[in-house]
DNA sequence: ATCCCGAGGG
DNA sequence: CCCTCTGGAT
């Protein structure tokens, strides 16, 4: 069956409350720098952000170039972060990484996405978010709650992460492009949750085509 | 399609 | 016990 899909005119509205109701939204991984920025979005495929930061706390206050990660080493990285789901490869491409940011780039993280989706342990989704946060650019990064916030309410609708983030770029209006990833990501964690979403308290509820729709009960 | 892989919630 | 959490590589 086609899956319903919101029009333009209901998009541009739900975009003008999350505006209104968030106008400056900010990620919630900590960094100090482009370079950790990377680092803790690697770590964080399939973790928590409270998780990451627990480990990268104390991770960035001595480690937070290139050059300081390779000289730890991966097992002494795997010390720090050995709480975090899926470590060992996430060690192992930190360190691969930051050899290649020193060989190639000057040990700067480069602005540009292929450069950025060559590294190890960097695929489009973190690319995206990289561009967006430490370069500012209008880039929509997919990540499991935009799949499923584009598939649940109706806004872009496709089978793949990828398929969603086109759409995206098609579909929001251009000065909302650039919080977009933020706003979603925000509302798919702590109102539609993938669980139990909690639609009564949600501020888009109206224009919403989640078919399950929990309703509030006066 | 499968593996990686710990913490937290229900 | 079960599932999910800002995925990527094979």
């Amino acid at each position: 069956m086609a899956p319903r899909r919101l029009k333009p005119d209901q998009i541009t509205e739900m975009f003008r409350r999350f505006q209104a109701a968030d106008p400056a939204p900010e990620g919630e991984l900590d960094y100090v720098n482009p370079y950790t920025l990377l680092v803790a979005v690697v770590l964080s495929a399939q973790a928590t952000d409270v998780g990451v930061n627990r480990a990268t706390g104390p991770l960035f206050k001595f480690v937070d170039t290139p050059e300081k990660m390779v000289e730890l080493g991966e097992a002494e990285l795997i010390s720090y972060i050995r709480t975090i789901g899926l470590y060992r490869m996430k060690a192992r491409n930190v360190i691969a990484l930051s050899q290649i940011l020193i060989d190639r780039y000057g040990s700067e993280v480069p602005r540009d996405r292929a450069a950025l989706e060559e590294l190890p342990g960097v695929g489009r989704k973190t690319a995206n978010v990289v561009l967006n946060i430490a370069f500012g650019e209008p880039t929509i990064a997919v990540d499991t709650h935009l799949f499923r916030l584009g598939n649940r309410t109706g806004l872009a609708p496709g089978k793949t992460p990828l398929e969603v983030e086109l759409k995206l770029e098609k579909v929001v209006p251009p000065e909302y492009k650039r919080h977009a990833h933020h706003w979603l990501i925000l509302h798919g964690r702590y109102v539609c949750k993938a669980r139990k979403p909690e639609c009564p308290r949600c501020l888009i509820n109206d224009l919403c085509l989640f078919k399950e729709k929990t309703v509030s009960v006066p």
